[in-house]
RNA sequence: GCGGGCGUGGCGGAAUGGUAGACGCGCCAGCCUUAGGAGCUGGUAGGGUUCUCCCUGUGGAGGUUCAAAUCCUCUCGCCCGCACCA
């Protein structure tokens, strides 16, 4: 018997699957595409192509695979294909170390990735592939700005935005984390600039209310995108400005706390602070204080426990509900992103009120009273009361539950015309302009006469011009290229400028899965029949880093597709699997800390199989697992012991028509019973749970149990039989983990293509033993097991644990108060 | 602070109301041998033991149930997300 050599196995078969292009998906004129019925398309996040894959991405692909194969296999029309977000900044960074273009780098880096995928042997229909900065892509990745733009969805605007200094660019609040960005985790400035921004907002609703349409999603990525979009229902109340002609908004949710409200508070943003402190005495003061807020890091700002601070502006408001004059503050802890950038402030009831009211003496007053909480406790409460209650020092609505009385005094509001029900949203719109060279050109012309002009469809791709230096430096490197910039005006043709931003990368992936459906248009992005074809995604399967970026950017693309009328779905991705990260030395991989797991170096030394079939082996695919070296060696062991099992068995047997097992030898039974449990097990914790870790475990049971049978099977006709069975058993349910060393084998036992073979079905016949270990417990502890009859009746049962020895011992001077029989599990009796 | 998740042998994990620790790693023992970084077989939660059983055991404390790792309440620890959103 010859040794297991992965290395050639595996190139034999990787040259097999190329040549014969075996998992190219099928095209229109093929008859395989007819049945739409059978289709399945599963997809992977696409890489981002910065040197080569590491083990999450080897993770991620090889779950893909099994996925793909495995459907493959249970005749599914499958669809697996693959691309890269090339784009974006941190090949840009490295090109600007390097001096190599991020054009060289990433097809070098694109090379690797392609290579090692190739290498992985996973079941890519390679001839979709796409890169995300080829002009073919992003040409349309232009087209569908101007689309947006055409229906006001793209607009420029001046606005408070988030600067990283370290990038030299903006970033958009998705990007934010913790203060600091998302790539780099410097600290992110508070700046005002005109940029582009995609109308997220919106698709608010939409995006919340279409998550029913999902078929099966984490719910945490559900929940952390519900708080991401953050919806908030309540009243927008209408406070006028005394001895000014003036009338500021504000949202709040607690428009039964109206009585309650005692100060007014503006952001230091808001535009009216200027007017309203006009001619105060209060004025400087107040710019002052507006100036430093303006200036103070995000980080700085957003810290919720911070003492909070203000200034007063010496102007007042009238609350509406009762005429009263309450003083206008600036605070920065009022944001002027949320609701109005205005708020009323209630003090009694908030928390954030409560602490500003005490620091600067302002009256604190209880509206809602409950518990200890009356009239009269305002002077000496000592947090806000946010609890339920009835209403108190609210005129005619005193008395009334809170809950209702909100609705009542809205209702009061909407009949003045001093307020309305609103709803207010988290959400911010998306910010998509970068001042960096390695992205998509924003597809705008800037001209004297016309103001802002989309570049005319048949003029795109507007191409990324070569420029000298791309060094970051606060606009966008392209704005050096002259030739790029100036312009003639598509609509006056008189001389215009380009725009020199480009496109946020999170806008090329919003749409990638829709292009691979057709790849090689150049008419249109992609035919609407043929997306319709294989969209959804039936299973997509990343990161949950991207729970929120990513995932809701797509779908707030594709419902914008679907009101452009080209494409008929509203939800891109039906099914999502996030997976747990890979962790080593108790710390995430990272280059920084030393302790990256290279896999190209276990492929070198294991082969592509042992590395697939180890990386699902280590634990459920959601939880985060940390990789053990010795682990590998225990996978790459058992793959070793089933290349040794069926050789033995090629070697030893002849291909029989045996199978006529029922008639067989009792040890011959046996592990066709074990071989026929192991196919649905396998089936069903691959299809139903992806819980691939016990699918392989359930393998290597079976393998055990051939390897102690198989001598007594060898010297029998009936055993021999059973013994090609249970080798291609096995080789069938490894496939979709370990497909090289399971395509071999096959051959080996003298068949052709394993991937053309169907799933294996369990037959019902031998998934169950004609006995059964029966437990029979004594007060629900287990005292003996006993042999039983699968059709034995419960009183069978009863009797049969009645009769042992050891039962009657423990129940032996009791009095027998309960008999429990659950047939084919236990029998427990309760005895006194 | 709010929201979510997770706590099981030396380790990764299995069991989703019914035999706790499948499978794998590690470790121990035996066999085989053209002596290997091999292969095959057995053992391996803790304690006791007449070697067959007994007791204890799934972070901790209570509860529901004939029966709880699993369901409920409280509590401790760790991780993740959001974080002045009115």
């Amino acid at each position: 018997m010859d040794k297991y050599t992965p290395a050639d196995i595996e190139k034999k078969w990787q040259q097999v699957w190329e040549e014969e292009r075996t998992f190219e998906a099928p095209d229109p004129e093929e008859p395989a595409y007819a049945d739409r019925s059978g289709k399945s398309y599963v997809l992977e996040m696409l890489p981002y192509p910065s040197g080569t894959l590491h083990m999450g991405h080897v993770k991620n692909y090889t779950m893909g695979d099994v996925i793909a194969r495995f459907r493959a296999r249970n005749g599914s029309i499958t669809f697996h294909p693959m691309g890269y977000d090339a784009f974006g900044l941190n090949t840009e960074n490295v090109a600007i170390k390097t001096g190599i273009h991020p054009a060289e780098l990433t097809k070098i880096n694109t090379g690797n990735i392609n290579r090692q995928l190739h290498r992985l042997g996973v079941s890519i229909d390679w001839s979709r592939e796409l890169a995300t900065c080829d002009p073919e892509y992003y040409r349309w990745t232009q087209y569908f700005f101007l689309k947006f733009f055409e229906r006001g969805l793209a607009y420029k605007k001046e606005a408070p935005v988030n600067w990283c200094p370290s990038c030299q660019t903006v970033l958009a609040n998705e990007q934010v984390v913790q203060g600091g960005c998302e790539r780099c985790s410097t600290p992110v400035e508070q700046t005002s600039l005109a940029q582009w921004f995609f109308k997220i907002t919106d698709y608010a609703e939409r995006l919340l209310k279409d998550f029913d349409q999902l078929q099966s999603w984490p719910e945490r990525v559900i929940t952390m995108q519900r708080n991401w979009i953050g919806r908030s229902e309540g009243a927008e109340v209408i406070f006028p400005v005394e001895e000014l002609d003036l009338d500021i908004p504000v949202f709040t949710t607690r428009p039964d706390t109206l009585f309650g409200a005692t100060f007014f508070l503006l952001a230091p943003e808001h535009e009216l602070v200027g007017r309203i402190t006009e001619g105060m005495a209060e004025a400087d003061a107040v710019t002052k204080y507006a100036n430093e807020a303006r200036q103070k890091p995000l980080i700085d700002r957003a810290v919720a426990d911070r003492e909070k601070t203000g200034v007063f502006t010496g102007r007042y408001a009238v609350n509406p509900v009762n005429g009263e004059k309450i003083p206008i503050w600036v605070s920065d802890y009022v944001l002027m992103e949320y609701g109005t950038g205005a708020i009323m402030a209630v003090p009694a009831h908030d928390q954030r009120d409560f602490e500003f009211a005490r620091k600067y003496g302002i009256e604190v007053r209880v509206v809602v009273s409950g518990e200890e909480v009356g009239a009269d406790s305002g002077p000496g409460l000592e947090s806000a009361f946010e609890q339920e209650g009835n209403l108190v020092n609210s005129g005619r609505f005193d008395g009334v539950n809170n809950r209702e009385a909100g609705d009542a005094i809205t209702a009061w509001l909407e009949s003045e015309g001093k307020g309305k029900t609103a709803i207010s949203y988290r959400l911010r719109d998306w910010l998509v302009s970068r001042q960096r060279y390695w992205g998509a050109p924003i597809p705008i012309i800037y001209c004297d006469k016309c103001g802002i002009v989309p570049v005319p469809e048949k003029d795109l791709p507007v191409l990324l011009p070569d420029v000298e230096d791309y060094a970051p430096k606060g606009k966008s490197p392209i704005a050096a290229n002259l030739e790029f910039v100036n312009t003639s005006c598509p609509q006056c043709g008189g001389p215009a400028t380009r725009e020199t931003d480009t496109m946020d990368t999170f806008v090329d992936s919003s749409w990638y899965f829709l292009r691979y459906t057709d790849p090689k248009n150049d008419r249109e992005a992609f035919d609407k029949e043929l997306a319709g074809y294989w969209m959804p995604v039936d299973q997509y399967i990343g990161g949950v880093e991207h729970a929120i970026l990513h995932l809701m950017y797509a779908r707030f693309f594709t419902k914008v597709l679907y009101d452009l009328d080209l494409v008929d779905f509203e939800e891109p991705f039906n099914n999502l699997f996030t997976q747990g990260m890979i962790y080593y030395q108790g710390a995430k991989m990272s280059k920084s800390k030393g302790n990256v797991v290279n896999p190209d170096e276990h492929v070198d030394r294991y082969g592509a199989d042992t590395l697939r079939l180890y990386i699902l082996f280590m634990g459920p695919p959601e939880l985060d697992v940390e990789w053990q070296d010795q682990g590998i060696e225990g996978t790459f062991r058992f793959l070793g012991r089933v290349w040794r099992l069926v050789n033995e068995i090629v070697e030893k047997t002849a291909p029989s028509e045996y199978s006529d097992f029922a008639k067989a030898d009792v040890e011959s039974v046996k592990l066709v019973r074990k071989a026929n449990q192991t196919i649905a097990k396998v089936s069903a914790d691959v299809s139903e749970r992806f819980r691939f870790n016990t699918a392989i475990s359930a393998v290597m049971e079976l393998v055990n149990d051939a390897y102690l049978a198989k001598d007594g099977l060898f010297a029998t006709e009936a055993g021999n039989g059973v013994l090609r069975f249970v080798a291609e058993t096995v080789v069938k349910l490894l496939d979709p983990f370990s497909p090289h060393i399971c395509a071999e084998l096959w051959q080996r036992l003298g068949n052709e293509r394993l991937w053309t073979e169907p799933w294996p079905r369990a037959d019902e016949r031998f998934l169950e033993d004609e006995t059964y270990e029966l437990v029979v417990q004594v007060n629900g502890k287990l005292r003996e097991r006993l042999r039983v009859s699968r059709s034995a009746g419960k009183q069978e049962l009863l009797a049969a644990a009645h009769s042992s020895e050891k039962i009657a011992r423990h129940i032996e001077g009791k009095e027998l108060v309960k008999e429990v029989v659950v047939p084919g599990r236990l029998v427990n009796l309760v005895v006194r």
